[in-house]
DNA sequence: CCTTGCGTTGACGTCGGCGTCAAGGTCTAG
DNA sequence: CTAGACCTTGACGCCGACGTCAACGCAAGG
């Protein structure tokens, strides 16, 4: 399989699949012509970083992932390594949402303070008159 | 008040406050030597878009805010585009809020299907021999 | 021979919010 | 006169994950 059947049948563009192999994150085997050959192993390798970029997980942060896959192990996730990511992860995101919580809380007070200070224009089919 | 002055008793740069400007954002009075004058309502002004921009508001979204300070009320959310984009941060947050939680459900949900798959090197200290 | 559809490398563009020079002008104190 | 502390504009750098374009090579069909 060259680098287009790839990047179609894993739902990514070439230059994305170059991109990621200057990452070290592809391999770079080559027919005589100079073509970039895969085969179903690297499609599961593209799958595996496409799945944790979705979560929002940098290119770094999927290269424990892929280096386990390579290493021949069943999933992604069967090295400790990838295990620390995983919870790295998680508490970044509980720190995040932690954040945005509180943001979201202030935001929301001063919306209802500044409602409460400026009543919104009232519905002209509806005005109170006294 | 100098550029150097409103940068150090509004707790920005320098540079800021001339990429505020560049952006509409700051009046553009000079000296008779080109120098760039502010006053206290610019302070305002600068103390206001780095409310906003804490709460993770971009810089266009401080706009209408900022206008309506320089329109002279008495704060930057005193007019409805301001409260506009209060609401429209709400739901943005509210999603973004939701959208981690998913995530952070699912990256669990794998960590702890990993862990099992794998479970963590035992204590060297309190190996299970039997 | 020519077109079509693949592939190749290299390099610049994108977005936001500035940081960081570079090269110069202005004003004040000594 | 000079040092220094301030100011000016202009322009490139940064981060991440690519998009997009240029200019070219390779292979097959008509």
């Amino acid at each position: 399989m060259r680098i287009g059947e790839l990047a179609r049948r894993a739902g990514v563009s070439t230059r994305t699949l170059r991109y990621y192999e200057s990452r070290g994150l592809l391999p770079t085997r080559r027919e005589v012509n100079g073509y970039r050959v895969y085969d179903d192993g690297d499609l599961r390798l593209v799958e595996q970083i496409r799945t944790l970029q979705d979560f929002g997980f940098g290119l770094e942060e999927t290269r424990p992932f892929v280096e386990c896959l390579r290493a021949g192990h069943p999933t992604g996730d069967s090295c400790p390594a990838s295990l620390d990511v995983y919870r790295g992860k998680l508490a970044e995101l509980d720190t995040l949402i932690d954040e945005l919580r509180a943001v979201r809380h202030e935001v929301g007070a001063q919306l209802a303070r500044a409602e409460s200070d400026l009543p919104d224009p009232p519905d002209p089919l509806c005005q109170m008159k006294g």
